[in-house]
DNA sequence: TAGGCAGCATACCGATGAGTATCTAGGATT
DNA sequence: AATCCTAGATACTCATCGGTATGCTGCCTA
């Protein structure tokens, strides 16, 4: 747990309100925005509805404060996954794919990741800001592609973020299908996918045509 | 209004019966399942909550009949949009690129999309008979492409099937996305998308590779 | 150590909405 | 024309839940 830090009263509190994102995510994803209920959601941290009211404004907030600390999580997951240098189609595969299967195919996180599509789609207030994460994801896929046009040393055939909302859209894609039935996924339809993608955007050098 | 048949009593309570899902389907996209209420659903369709008890079982009876009826019509639709014979990229571009706009990346439709996915994946009572339904769409799709691979005459370097699950998840997901912002699908994009899916699948027998 | 206050618990309100029970009217049947 | 019957309307119940107002308790300050 850290270097034991003496739980200043900032620091309780702090904890509360994880806890309370914790367990919000949890019921948000299982039962669905509308159908969460405040009580459940804060039992299931081990609090009382008087601390979600304590630490957020109301339903709304909680949920898109959810919404703000999975983006960043997940944000850095994924770096910290793929930040190392891989370059033989046999070294990065199974790292991507156990990173596709961890960080983006986790049910719970499509879940979430549906309903707050729904949400936004819904409220324009709040919509801009889910662009906003969405676009620096694809930006941050969009230079990682770059980077890996020039490490490979070849011009490339399909613009980096044209490529980039196409990688994004079909990993996102599978997952939903994944919640209809997981066999949509299987480890070999994930392999012709990372292999499909490879070979076309092309950053293997020696990559066999056909 | 075809051949003016006499409105026999199965015939209103048919009439009143699509007007309900009509209405339904509307409702649910706008609203979400949850948030929808019957009486607002009724209403809308020019009739109480009477009527929707009297020709459904309840709320999910209704909102299963939704999904069954706009699965029958979307696959209708795109069939009908896509059955032409169409040879040259030139061609196809325009004809798909519209089909698409229309039928897959229509926002009601890919609301009740993700509307559907949530609700089955939270009762895997209904989960199976939705994955036969995505089953059947991609299994259209594979032999779609299985023809244009014949009709090529060129071996396919990626199986029907994988690429079938890898456009649907494509265009799906990129329907998603349009949710979150609409300028994540610019015709731009669009067209890198049906390029890069022609020149990589190989149906355009002159395609540059790289 | 006495007071104050912040964090959370408890108790309550009001609205909403699914489901049900009952009623009614208008077409079908004889 | 008298009757029946069913689609749909109306009226009600009851549970749920977001929000609020208030109560309590333990840690900080003086």
């Amino acid at each position: 747990m850290a270097a034991f830090e003496p739980l200043t009263p900032e620091r309780r509190r702090a904890m509360t309100r994880q806890h309370l994102l914790e367990a919000a995510a949890m019921v948000f994803a299982r039962d669905g925005f509308q159908r969460s209920s405040l009580d459940e959601i804060a039992a299931t941290a081990g609090f009382t509805k008087g601390a979600v009211y304590s630490n957020f404004k109301g339903k709304d907030d909680l949920f898109l404060a959810v919404l703000e600390e999975r983006f960043e999580r997940g944000q850095s997951a994924i770096r910290g996954a793929l930040d190392t240098e891989m370059h033989t189609e046999a070294e990065w595969m199974p790292r991507i794919a156990s990173a596709i299967r961890e960080s983006m195919w986790d049910d719970n996180w499509t879940m979430l990741f549906l309903e707050f599509v729904l949400y936004t789609a819904r409220n324009p207030d709040s919509r801009a800001k889910f662009a906003t994460h969405v676009r620096r994801t694809l930006k941050w896929s969009e230079e990682l592609i770059s980077q890996e046009y020039e490490a490979a040393g070849t011009p490339p055939p399909f613009a980096p973020a044209d490529l980039a909302i196409i990688s994004m859209c079909m990993f996102d894609g599978l997952g939903v299908y994944r919640l209809v039935d997981p066999s949509f996924t299987s480890d070999r339809t994930l392999r012709a996918v990372l292999h499909f993608l490879s070979e076309t955007i092309g950053f293997d050098e020696g990559a066999t045509s056909s």
